[in-house]
DNA sequence: TTCTATCCAGAACAGATGTCCCAACCGCAC
DNA sequence: GTGCGGTTGGGACATCTGTTCTGGATAGAA
């Protein structure tokens, strides 16, 4: 599905995009021929169905303007975020791959990038249960994540305990060959536990939760 | 330009929203036709005439699906929430004014309408301290809430003690002339006091948190 | 070379679509 | 009643627009 473009799809893409951007819909065929100074709309049309093909637009057939973008359909200061999976205790966090992204089942909030800070590839679990009490997060609120497997000390993450096979959100501190999970709530005790026995899924970047 | 509309352009409105929402371009005047159950194109027309004119969509002629919405900018699917104050314990909470809401300086986070459940008027405020810790609700997290002077039974809310000049948040029971205030950390007492020596500001929607 | 796949050009067709015209209806003031 | 503004119905027209057809250009493989 991820065929390299020629420079003329590519410049189609682009253009949809802009056109998209300032208008509240999308080009017609010939919009896109004037836009990219192509000759035909026959040109057109056939580049949109290698785009979409190639799997970077969906069309409507006989729909005037019936061009669906399909990159995430991400706006301009919006990242698309998908829920990937609840975690609970004694259940291990899955690490996000393409084709769970891919899932036509996975839940998808989009979400201003005020809130995830610009980073990248961040992605959502939902919490199951009151484990995570201890860092002010409650039965069903929504953690987001950025995937990091070698976070910094101090750094909230989600950390997969091996031997008690369990899931995790505290303060990670590394020193020397141990791990130490000290919670956010500092009335508890911290864990150390040896480094290998450790595995970083995520360093948590927010919070939501509704009601 | 607010002059009130009919039903049936209420209707338009309504199905236009709904169809962007779908898709990601709008409707034709023939598709608002049969979604509308009206009898023919020239009605929508004269209608889609008025919604322009009243300023609730901007229309570009000879275009196919050339309607923008333009309530406030905002593109579908989401809602401007403005961030009115910070709430510590002995601050009271503003009411939103349209002045406030008009102050140039004022701190605006777009959401998606996911996260507010679709309600009106949706502020936030910033929590300052650690007053809140009983509701899972920790020092600088966004509380989104909807404005509501007299709640249900079991609604959290951000209430104004009079006596303690003290906002909490807190689940709100009427009980006769009194209110009971119940922590949603079931280890802490609740707190009663006379109906009217509280004053409710809103309905906690959802809680936002940044590291 | 020949064949094939990819891409482009021009044109035309059929259906989609915005717009307009005219008549009719309805509520309301006069 | 009459008149009038707002609204609806029905239809037609010109254009917009997706699609298709024919042909050609180019590049690489057989």
């Amino acid at each position: 599905m991820k065929g390299k473009l020629s420079p003329r799809q590519q410049g189609i893409l682009a253009f949809i995009r802009r056109f998209m951007d300032e208008h509240q819909f999308p080009p017609t065929v010939r919009d896109i021929q004037a836009g990219c100074d192509i000759s035909s709309t026959s040109v057109v049309d056939y580049n949109l169905q290698v785009l979409q093909r190639e799997g970077n637009l969906r069309r409507l057939p006989e729909v005037s303007r019936g061009i669906e973008l399909l990159d995430g359909g991400a706006r301009r200061g919006f990242v698309n975020v998908p829920v990937l999976a609840s975690i609970a205790a004694g259940v291990p966090i899955p690490v996000p791959s393409q084709e769970a992204l891919d899932d036509p089942n996975l839940e998808n909030i989009e979400l201003p990038t005020s809130l995830t800070q610009g980073k990248e590839n961040v992605f959502a679990l939902r919490v199951k249960g009151t484990s995570m009490i201890d860092a002010f997060i409650a039965d069903g609120d929504l953690v987001l994540l950025e995937p990091v497997v070698h976070p910094d000390n101090g750094d909230m993450v989600a950390a997969w305990l091996l031997d008690d096979e369990e899931v995790t959100l505290k303060r990670f501190y590394l020193e020397g060959d141990t791990v130490r999970l000290q919670p956010a709530n500092s009335a508890m005790e911290p864990i150390s536990v040896p480094a290998e026995k450790v595995a970083v899924r995520g360093r948590v970047v927010g919070v939501v939760r509704t009601m």
